[in-house]
DNA sequence: CCATTACATGTATGCGTTTACAAAGATTCT
DNA sequence: AGAATCTTTGTAAACGCATACATGTAATGG
């Protein structure tokens, strides 16, 4: 029992190579008759279409890659698994490209494209800057999860970052904080900006002066929140409240507050940003900026999908809103606004 | 800008397909005078080979299929992680299966090895039936993770349940507990028996006696373990000690306990298993077995390519070792064994 | 100096499909 | 009935590369 190619069957059932082929792609083109006669050969021997030859004379393959900062990370893998059943439900296989936040390894990971390894990627929160992804992907369909500091216009479909961090920080004042701290991701990131500025936006709407001090800059990770938080809790005149670009940044500050006898949320209030899986389990439940992460996945395969039909965008530029949920790290919980 | 293939950037050095096509299978082949040239004419049209082509021309794709139950877990995921980084560092591409957790899922992703379009897959704690999966693999390179229960000779890399388990429950034995609750898993699933086993037979070699409404079934998410333990830490008798099959279950109870003012570990104390992200951040940190991750994704790795290139495994079946990370969710914590 | 070998390159075939085109058969219309 | 049209099928040419084989050229040995 050897490798049965569309030949064999064509022989089996005394027809041409092009009826079989045409029973897989245009099956209305071939008389039920004999589209009985192959599909009952192709069952008989057991046929499975060879996609490497199907690939290579349709110079496409049906399958996208994903490239993504890091796989353990569940915000990431979310918006992944969002991906893939979208992909899936539409016949797309997804490739996995993960690259440990590396701009190189973003760039091999590219590659792929013109290798034609790949009919279109979706880059999740890209290092890369921009120019370069133009050059490197050379017109072929690329859309942009999370970042839209794109000149060239690929399109991208992101969260209004500057907003939410702006409503997350309105909650803490509206709690009665004024000395309020923040820890941003890192500043060399848009969103990392982007979000900043939603913090000293709120506070400067509610005329209330930002301690330079009280800002710090994290990576978003656990440990960095820990640190961060430590060494400001144990601090003089330490904040009441604190904005964090990351739930993961969140929780390792309440880690930090409990380790040093500091009550959450009746001493030191903290609101995350992402609703992770952990905001939830976490103790006490994490107060979070909830991401659209499911739309995030699922929007950029539809329009991936789209660019590569050829099919035109209903626009190039989506931007989803985050939403509040207001969980117990900040008080007042039973308060929904 | 056209697309460019082989033949332009032959044309170009004035040399045939073939010389170029060496420069890539065979560069030591061609002269060095001609190599250069064939360098300088990719270099000067920017040219990619296809790889389509080339796929279909060597019968293979240098792709394998991860096929995994739900890369939200970061047990799996970190699997994932290792497979794609040592995938990567031989030249692989990794294609993703997330099933949730769906035999039927399963078995679609699988044929894919039919269709050529990978040349092996590594399948994560399958749902299959072995036998299943034997029929649907026809000869194919896979490698099973985490499940041994395979008549069929595929070979396999696990960790060592049953003895994990034991560790684990004899941890608390040591610690003076004697009223032990377990959490296990799906029981359909051969692991879950393992671990419930070793359990079983822990209890039984120190004389203790086991309180089988002490055990329960859980399915492995943090879900479960809360409402399981709600339950049985409010009964009359409830037990000082607790073993669960999973990280998730295990900080579930831990959530639970805390809601019941039950304070961890002075009086219940748990151990986990699989040693998850979470595991480190939760309250108190979680003692559990740690299972070897990263070298099972590694190892399944290694044994498929080897299988690919149709080299001999040196074993068919590699089992690892876990290891016991004691933290604080057992008191004594500063003892190593 | 020619026979033998080693090396470098080119020619041409095939990998397993899809599909444009041609051909043949069935159907409708005048 | 013959022309015109539609439907169904077959023939053959790609798709872009790798490679067996043939050819040509340089190096080696007697």
């Amino acid at each position: 029992m050897r490798k049965v190619t569309m030949d064999d069957v064509a022989k089996r059932c005394k027809l041409s190579v092009a009826t079989v082929s045409r029973v897989y792609t245009n099956p209305e083109k071939v008389s039920p008759k004999n589209r009985e006669k192959v599909y009952r050969a192709i069952e008989e021997l057991n046929y499975q279409p060879n996609m490497l030859a199907r690939n290579l004379r349709k110079l496409q393959t049906n399958s996208i890659l994903v490239v993504i900062p890091n796989i353990m990370n569940t915000f990431f893998s979310y918006i992944l698994k969002s991906i893939q059943n979208t992909a899936f439900e539409n016949g797309y296989q997804v490739l996995l490209g993960d690259t440990d936040k590396s701009p190189e390894m973003e760039e091999k990971y590219l590659h792929l494209l013109q290798q034609k390894m790949v009919d279109g990627v979706i880059f999740l929160y890209p290092r890369m800057h921009p120019s370069e992804i133009q050059r490197v992907i050379d017109k072929h369909p690329v859309v942009i999860v999370g970042h839209q500091e794109t000149p060239a216009d690929i399109p991208f479909v992101i969260n209004n970052n500057r907003l939410s961090s702006q409503t997350a920080t309105e909650h803490l004042i509206r709690l009665g904080h004024r000395r309020i701290a923040y820890f941003s991701g890192p500043l060399g990131l848009s969103l990392s900006k982007e979000r900043q500025e939603g913090f000293f936006s709120a506070m400067e709407a509610h005329g209330l002066a930002v301690d330079e001090s009280l800002v710090c800059e994290g990576d978003f990770y656990f440990q960095s929140g820990y640190d961060l938080a430590l060494q400001m809790l144990a601090s003089p005149n330490p904040p009441t409240a604190l904005v964090a670009a990351s739930d993961e940044m969140a929780i390792g500050a309440m880690k930090a507050a409990r380790k040093l006898g500091i009550s959450i949320p009746d001493e030191f209030a903290v609101v995350g940003f992402d609703d992770i899986k952990m905001a939830l389990i976490c103790e006490p439940p994490l107060t979070t900026m909830a991401q659209p992460k499911e739309d995030l996945g699922r929007i950029s395969v539809e329009m991936l999908i789209r660019m590569m039909k050829g099919e035109p965008l209903s626009s190039k530029h989506v931007i989803l809103n985050d939403e509040l949920v207001i969980r117990e790290s900040c008080g007042f919980h039973l308060n929904r606004l």
